[in-house]
DNA sequence: TTGTATGCGTTATCAT
DNA sequence: ATGATAACGCATACAA
């Protein structure tokens, strides 16, 4: 159905009803209705190829998000984006992407200025270091640039989505699977890598959620748990992890982080029996996690939520669809025997 | 980049590009030289918008699948064609779909001249019956149809993809899981639940991953493995299951297929303590992986099979993209706890 | 072999 | 308040 076909029905022409459409201009009450009435029962949608062809508009879409080396978590969200941006490139949708050290309030700040300065027709926004993030939201709101905020949330932030994990959950299920596979007894471990001031609050959420289940599943007499905290801007902290390990000797590792992968190293070079999980399935883990060191990772998806931030706002600004406000992408479970099907990517 | 702007650039028509581009009509050699260095250069991309606008197709495929009670298993990956169907109609993408009984060979084949009579643009096939499936391919590539196929695969049948799991480590998984929530010893139970002339493969590769994944993980001594076949069209199956588990007693039960709620029924009733791992999370299972006396069940993303089945489809026929002959979807672990993220679709 | 004209459905601008 | 019309980029039929 066309908007020619609507007009002659209603006996007017295509300008009237297209006034109709888009409320503009002044249309006599009852062409109006008369046209409504039509377009209802018909059940007219607009042929987005000519829409697109006419308007023929192309949107910048910034993203700002930690800098990464190859192999390392941010890569992947980042990758998600861009996988998006390739698909969407024919739907004019481009994007920018601003990086910051995750370990610097003043990178965040300048590069945030410069995402400002460019004037984006939206933003995708990684509120790792929430403070900053949270005075960032209040700026776009302002400057009425819609943006999406993905890996952590920030509450009532005005985003028009987020797009990330449950971070609660994510603990509770690595201490689902740390128990199960120490035959629920033992020693455990949490170790928290960190090299910032903890700027967010995805660690300890999963820690307060790895803490819950285990006092709520039972034979807590059978099960110990530990938590150490490991400071990488300290010289030698790899050395005072394993030290720690082989005091402590622990039966299973829980690390609430990407950063599993130098806690494997240490278990293999000393060939411990620790069972061992850990959070994302990023390349640094590829190797431990095929070998049976690292007995179970848990991903949350980051290709996908830069995937779905990137195309939540081609819906958003070209489609004019409504997008879901909250997207939790499942806790994926991954270990040696499907590994090979997560690492391909979805 | 326009076709009218090549065109200014080479100094020849709108036309002449057009023919270069289509590979139609008669073309002076220097002239397509220069042309296709042009197109080259600027990386020439067609604006789909107006492509879209002036062909103006609408293409119909064809879905052939088993029809389904609520809650069974081929709801779901019908329900993922029907939401790519909803987001692709307003490219033109309409689906036609053919249900057939899967233990009632006739319905197959009645169903599939229906559907070759329907002449579609497209075929997307689920070939629970193998054979019969077999012999329609063949047909399909003969009318010259493209098609592809979800679930379970058919070899060199001609189809444009496929769109699966790897069903052998499937049932290695599943192994593992088990195994390792009976602390890796004890009496482990097969269960297959059939109610027909196995017609279909997957269940044998799944059991086949089962049993190497056991073999080959050490400590044989103290695992032993059985295998009992339920026919569900004998009367009272359910009572010979029941009488079947009161006897055996196993530490853990691997039901290869989505029927794994009957066998949680029986345990549930009886409070036995046997863990149980099973396929596919469709709505009968819910309650009883909420509830933890199903342990895991193994997932594959059937309802993203049915939506990447079209979308394929799509890129196929609109865009005319290359689409990738495989997809081995992930296998995903899922357990009480991260059991919401999946029933919310993706 | 090459060039020109028309139309796809929508939007936006210009007259009336 | 309403109608007519040009333009978007591409494909195609037709003219030269």
């Amino acid at each position: 159905m066309t908007i020619k076909e609507i007009a002659r029905r209603a006996n007017v022409s295509l300008g009237t009803v297209d006034r109709v459409i888009h409320n503009r201009g002044k249309v006599s009450k009852e062409k109006k209705e008369k046209i409504l009435k039509i377009m209802e029962e018909v059940d007219y949608k607009p042929n987005i190829y000519a829409r697109g062809l006419v308007l023929n508009k192309s949107y910048t879409i910034a993203a700002l998000m930690p800098e990464f080396e190859v192999g390392e978590y941010w890569e992947v969200p980042s990758r998600g984006v861009g996988n998006a941006a390739n698909s969407l490139s024919q739907f004019g949708i481009k994007v920018k992407y601003f990086y910051f050290d995750q370990n610097n309030i003043d990178s965040f700040i300048k590069q945030s200025n410069k995402l400002i300065e460019s004037k984006p027709d939206g933003v995708i926004l990684a509120p790792v270091i929430n403070f900053e993030a949270v005075k960032f939201c209040g700026k776009l709101r302002k400057l009425d640039i819609p943006f999406s905020i993905i890996d952590s949330n920030i509450e009532n932030s005005g985003a028009i989505c987020f797009i990330g994990q449950d971070s609660i959950q994510s603990g509770r299920l690595a201490a689902k699977l740390l128990s199960t596979s120490t035959k629920g007894r033992g020693k455990l471990l949490i170790v928290s890598i960190k090299n910032n001031e903890n700027h967010n609050k995805t660690l300890q959420k999963r820690i307060e959620g790895f803490n819950d289940y285990l006092l709520e599943s039972s034979n807590l007499d059978d099960i110990h748990v530990e938590e150490v905290i490991i400071n990488q801007r300290e010289t030698n902290w790899k050395n005072s992890l394993e030290t720690i390990l082989k005091k402590k000797h622990p039966d299973g590792v829980y690390v609430p982080s990407s950063k599993v992968h130098f806690v494997a190293e240490i278990i293999k070079k000393n060939m411990f029996e620790s069972k061992l999980v850990g959070n994302d399935l990023i390349k640094n883990n590829y190797y431990y996690i095929e070998s049976g060191i690292i007995d179970y990772v848990i991903g949350q998806r980051p290709e996908t939520q830069g995937y779905l931030a990137l195309e939540n706002f081609y819906k958003y600004l070209v489609t004019n669809q409504k997008v879901r406000s909250i997207h939790n992408l499942p806790l994926d479970i991954i270990t040696k025997e499907n590994l090979i099907f997560y690492k391909t990517n979805f």
